[in-house]
DNA sequence: ATGGAAATGAAAATCATTTTCATTTCTGCT
DNA sequence: AGCAGAAATGAAAATGATTTTCATTTCCAT
């Protein structure tokens, strides 16, 4: 295993918080960053198994890569500019575990996001 | 936009409702169907259009294509053999929307899914 | 039967991601 | 400083799903 590049990281904020292996690389390359596209995405691999970036997917199946806090939470984007705001699930948490129950499934996770246009769009 | 072959359906149901284009192929194959992959792929996504089946990710990004109910509703899968339940989600609908409002975002959806292994497995 | 539209599929192209592997950089030790 | 092994790096090739191209076949209405 190879440890995370820190240019890799830091660029990651530099974009926002949210961006995928390609993107991360090119914006890298443009401000005069020598490194490799692997490196990026091993980097960026790296993060995720350190819990320290979410790794998802776009509608297309590319996987984009975004800071994110360390405890349980979920996620309001926007669908035009990628604004993320970090929300508590409460009831999510309470519907998954009674839904799970009731059909007798154990170890279970869950997903859910929330997606429009923020304000500002 | 080309129609949806019937055998591309009908093997989706065969296969357990839940496949990837791949999987729906080599299914074929296997079982004499003459077809070419093209037309798997032409198919499911006109399928996906007419939201017959839904479109989902394997973690590693994936399509996998899902036959599914006509109203909205979420999904409760086995991570072990696949089995899925669909589910309401009554209190999940009112958190999107309280949320989204709280945050001053307009035309939300949501997505929410809930994995965990079924008591068969 | 006939002409145009829709469907089909083989092969090539695309594109993100992974693998390979040789080279470079780092680290601890003498 | 000098050296050995470990870790990191990245260019190029390989992989694999999906899409595009395009020539051929099947349908359908007249
Ligand atoms: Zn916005
Ligand atoms: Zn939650
Ligand atoms: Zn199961
Ligand atoms: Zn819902």
């Amino acid at each position: 295993m190879s440890r995370s590049n820190p240019r890799v990281l830091s660029t990651l904020e530099r974009a926002g918080g949210f961006a995928s292996a390609q993107e991360v690389y090119k914006l890298m390359q443009r401000e005069g960053e020598k490194i490799g596209l692997t490196t990026v995405y091993r980097s960026l691999q790296s993060l995720v198994n350190d819990k320290i970036v979410d790794l998802l997917r776009r509608e297309d199946g590319e996987a984009i890569y975004r800071l994110c806090g360390e405890h349980h939470h979920h996620h309001l984007v926007c669908k035009s500019c990628g604004e993320t705001v970090e929300i508590e699930g409460g009831a999510i948490e309470k519907w998954a575990k009674s839904m799970a129950e009731e059909h007798g499934f154990r170890d279970v996770g869950h997903t859910a996001e929330i997606f429009g246009i923020c304000s500002k769009c």
